[in-house]
Formats: structure tokens, C-alpha cells, sequence
DNA sequence: TTAGGGTTACAG
DNA sequence: CTGTAACCCTAA
């Protein structure tokens, strides 16, 4: 009788994420059961979180079922067939487009205003589906792009915002790329693969003294670290590569700031330092590249 | 236990 | 009045 509805706060929607991006959609229970979830989460039920889930992506991706109840509504109410019933779907209006290909300088983007609400959905939609594959090897780009086509729209730029956003998960450690295969990352929340760099460290040999790798940031070192040394070759890639980083930094930290929004104001500013940072460095070396 | 369908409560 | 979000119920 004291609550008639119970809304989801940011902190509970942002542990129902990192929980389905550390162990898959579905499993609500697995990540109810995660001590740091359950903190959050402990009022909500395994129903709620899929719900919540639902809700979620239904009303990033324009339709999943409002569409269908929507469009069975209209069939009754209106005999009207539009015939172009999916042109632009995803493409959030406040999604940061890390396009790099582009030369066209960038002077419609005007300057970040403060968007609260933030982290693009297609993230979610593209850890949703990498996890449904289930592939213990990981999904290269194609199967994934299968896989998101078979359940949403299918945007005729979702090659080129999928490529992009791949590259942009496996730079900040989200994913990891291994030969042509993009998986899960093993074990890193978000915010912690920002804060400590995951060193693997099997053996002995701790070179905790050695603070050479210092800034370049936390990536681990994979056969990215290859691609982008054949990358040094080409200026362009290399800026783009680095913009692109500079952008998945700036994502991480809003996602952080999202995280404990509620804890921490500062972080939110520092977020979106973070990102102005992040489109002005993009911005310097697209024109770098053009200019040089 | 989870996915999906359906219903109710709230906001615009 | 319509759309959205939480809630509830049921089948797999």
C-alpha cells in the first residue's frame, strides 16, 4: 500500500547493465546472486531485472514490442499500411558517433550541453548479442551483425556503427578481440578495468617496479597490441585508433559516473571532461589528418 | 528460472 | 487520451 510503483533508480538500472554485461543476458539470477548486485539490487526480483531489461532495450530500439502492439493497433485502427515501416531505427539522438571515416569537418556538433542520460544502448544491445551467441571462441563481426539483424531493425549503417562501436568495446576492455573473434572480457567491470590494469601475472616475474607502462592506459596486452604496432605504419590509423581510445575513455568514465552518479557528483564532471577531452582530441587529429 | 504476453499505474 | 514503465501471470 506504500508503493504503488516502484521505479528503477540510475544505480539499480546501472548494476542491471554491468550485471548483464559480466555474465550475459538471462542469468538474472546469477547476477542477483553477485554480492555487489544483490547490495543494489536486493529489492528487485529475477522478473523485475528481465523486465527492466525488456523495457530497456524495447525503448532503445523503437519497437520491440510497442512496435508489435503498436503496429497490430494501428492495422485495427487505421487500414493505413505505411509502406516504409523501418528506415531509421537504433541511432540514439544523443549517441556520441565516434565516426572517424568521415573527412567532413565536424562543425554540426555542437558543443556537449550535459547529457544526463547516456551510454549508448547499442553497447548493450551488442554485449546482448556477442552473449547470446554463446560462442566459447567468440563471434567474429558478421555473426554479430546476423545476430542483431535477426532481432532488431536493421539500419543500413548498423555494418559501420558496429565496426566502430567493436573497436571502441575492445579499446576501453569491454571486449576482447582475439584474431577475428570478439568476446566477453573475462573479468573486469568497467569502472575496475579503468582503475586497476588488469595484469594477468601468471607466473612470477611481477615487474610491479617497473612503472614504464604507466599512462598508456589499460589494455591488456592481447594481439591488439600487434595490430596497432602494424598500425604505427599509417598516421591516419593510428590517429583514428587513438581517437577512438580517447572516446572508449571517455564512455568508461561516464559510465563510472553513471555508476555512482549518486555518490559522486564530481565524477560526472569529470565524465564529461572526460569526453570533451575525448571529442577534442578526435577532432585535432581528424584534422591532423586531413591537414598534415 | 526464464521468456513472453498481458494488465495496471503513472506521466505527458 | 496516449504512451511509457512497473507489475503480474503463465508456459516452456
Amino acid at each position: 500500500m506504500g508503493a504503488p510503483k516502484q521505479k528503477w533508480t540510475a544505480e539499480e538500472e546501472a548494476a542491471l547493465k554491468a550485471g548483464v554485461v559480466k555474465h550475459g543476458t538471462g542469468k538474472w539470477r546469477n547476477i542477483l546472486s553477485d554480492p555487489e548486485f544483490s547490495s543494489i539490487l536486493r529489492s528487485r526480483s529475477n522478473v523485475d531485472l528481465k523486465d527492466k531489461w525488456r523495457n530497456i532495450n524495447a525503448t532503445a530500439i523503437w519497437g520491440s514490442r510497442q512496435k508489435a502492439k503498436l503496429a497490430l493497433k494501428r492495422n485495427q485502427l487505421a487500414t493505413k499500411h505505411y509502406d516504409n515501416p523501418m528506415a531509421l531505427t537504433t541511432v540514439p539522438p544523443r549517441e556520441e558517433v565516434v565516426d572517424v571515416k568521415p573527412l567532413a569537418v565536424s562543425s554540426g556538433t555542437p558543443r556537449v550541453t550535459g547529457p544526463k542520460k547516456l551510454i549508448s544502448r547499442l553497447d548493450n544491445i551488442l554485449l546482448e548479442a556477442i552473449t547470446s551467441l554463446k560462442e566459447p571462441g567468440g563471434s567474429d563481426r558478421a555473426s554479430i551483425a546476423v545476430c542483431i539483424e535477426e532481432k532488431y531493425a536493421t539500419p543500413p549503417n548498423l555494418k559501420k556503427l558496429l565496426a566502430t562501436k567493436l573497436k571502441l568495446l575492445v579499446a576501453n576492455g569491454t571486449l576482447i578481440k582475439v584474431n577475428h573473434k570478439y568476446r566477453i572480457a573475462p573479468r573486469s567491470t568497467i569502472s575496475e578495468a579503468r582503475r586497476s590494469p588488469l595484469l594477468p601475472l601468471e607466473g612470477r616475474q611481477k615487474d610491479s617496479s617497473k612503472a614504464e607502462k604507466k599512462s598508456i592506459n589499460f589494455l591488456t596486452k592481447t594481439q591488439v597490441d600487434a595490430e596497432l604496432s602494424k598500425m604505427r605504419s599509417m598516421t591516419a590509423e593510428e590517429a583514428a585508433a587513438a581517437a577512438a581510445q580517447a572516446v572508449a575513455e571517455a564512455e568508461v568514465a561516464i559510465a563510472e559516473a553513471e555508476k555512482a552518479a549518486r555518490e559522486a557528483e564530481a565524477a560526472e564532471a569529470e565524465a564529461e571532461a572526460a569526453k570533451i577531452f575525448a571529442k577534442a582530441a578526435e577532432k585535432a587529429l581528424k584534422s591532423r589528418m586531413q591537414d598534415t
